[in-house]
DNA sequence: CGTTCGATTGAGGAAGATCAATTAATGTGG
DNA sequence: CCACATTAATTGATCTTCCTCAATCGAACG
């Protein structure tokens, strides 16, 4: 099993946040009119460069020099990093809203691989005109530093599911995220096109192809989700909550269900 | 072993970066100077609140309202995500130069706790005054989004850690790590004192605190590092570049050493 | 000086990696 | 459109790593 995070006992706190059905629809709809809303302020103070993508092209390289940041506006991208000893790693998945090039800021240059994994539409906003026209218009930092934050918190739910989650409940947490961020743009949740080979999806989570396969095929057999016709790309979730609850399971090892 | 990052074997390219010893010196002095301007900027600019802190001090929790950055002086600090299902993970360690509380601008409340692990000095940044500064003073935007983007491409060099290194490795990468952090800000780096357990130690690498002992000891015995006095908490690091190719000696499953 | 907490070390077991074989999907040229 | 070649996915068997449990040791503290 995993190590299971026990710092101290004594630190647990109650849950931190509740939702409510009612609410988590109404934020959603909040959430897609935020994205179309920032995307709007972008079209209309910045005037982007749109490009047209497909898969396996190629956005910008590590070590490429930053100049840009770019908006997606849809279709769906990886981040890789590269390792000088040649690990490679997917370190994020971004969607339609999604900003790609921050890690770029720092240090001049690109530190990772951005690579379209479907057809899809990208926005290439110079930083520097960026910077300009928010001195004239503050919600274009506002939407930047929001984009930003997320991005820096999403990395570290994918750090903490990383060291806290078995094999199995990465995979449906996986699953779960990526629903949940169909829904949050508006798209049908109860069916993914992943798009992405058992290698890149392992490679994402930290764990082998193979334990993706088992992991699916177990999920499959739990009812949990089922694939789509013929090939085994597509996934259906007829309930997501379920997905959650799979990954609640994993997490306790057994026993403790009663008492 | 661990899953071997082998997306696609043509995908390899030669390493990115080739350093120079003598260029790495002249570039940590850099950087030690670029974390005395930016402090300097932000006293300068900001005229913040310094705080004194001890051990256990909470500079935020989860939860809290967002309202105010902080810029690490002296001590440090780590990060703990907390999840509702009772999870916790350290998802950071920050020192002098480095900034709190991005996770919070997006959400308009913070995601993790910030505890001070030992004395030091943070200074506290209102948010909206930062903003408002920086239409005057452009720099403070700079080395903001320069620090943003620092922290993003840090989390994810954790990620790619925890993904790809087998136990030992990831301490061993973990002490390097800290040996650089100290070096790139003037400190001796041949030493540490890590005050934290052992616990602390795995749960932010993701692997048991029994395996942190004995990948110690391991280190030890291989005298790539060497305990301080009696007691296990300071850590001599007489070679810090030992302890990178003891990393990519857990990296190479055996053989394929000639050749 | 005993108690407590953290660290170390050992033994056993489980999760998942590796190796290997099979099957399914995809692509290619005739 | 089909036979063949190629690549991706599945599934099983084995082996390694690391987690779990437990005992011991050391340091710190009242």
């Amino acid at each position: 099993m995993l190590n299971t995070a026990n710092l101290e006992a004594s630190h647990s706190r109650p849950q931190l946040m509740h939702r409510v059905p009612g609410r988590e629809t109404a934020s959603r709809q909040a959430v897609v009119q935020q994205i179309a809303d920032m995307l709007a302020l972008l079209r209309d103070e910045l005037a982007p460069l749109r490009r047209l993508v497909h898969a396996g092209d190629v956005i910008y390289h590590a070590g490429d020099p930053f100049r840009n940041l770019y908006v997606v506006n849809s279709g769906f991208f990886k981040l890789v990093n590269l390792i000088a000893d040649g690990r490679e790693q997917v370190v994020g998945l971004k969607f339609r809203g999604d900003w790609l090039g921050f890690e770029g800021i720092a240090e001049g240059c690109h530190a990772c691989d951005a690579i379209a994994m479907d057809t899809g539409e990208v926005w290439t906003i110079r930083y520097e005109s960026l910077i300009a026209a928010a001195a004239k218009q503050p919600a274009l930092l506002t939407v930047l530093h929001q984009a930003m934050s997320r991005q820096l918190s999403g990395e570290r739910e994918s750090l903490t599911a990383v060291c806290t989650l078995t094999a199995d409940a990465r995979v449906a947490d996986f699953l779960r995220h990526w629903a949940e961020a169909q829904a949050e743009r508006g798209l049908r949740s109860d069916q993914i096109a992943l798009r992405m080979s058992r290698a890149e999806i392992g490679n994402y989570l930290g764990i082998t192809l193979e334990s993706v396969s088992r992991a699916l095929s177990r999920l499959a057999r739990e009812q949990v989700i089922s694939f789509v016709e013929k090939g085994r790309r597509d996934v259906h979730i007829p309930n997501v909550a379920a997905l959650a609850e799979f990954v609640q399971r994993s997490l306790v090892p057994p026993s403790a269900t009663l008492q």
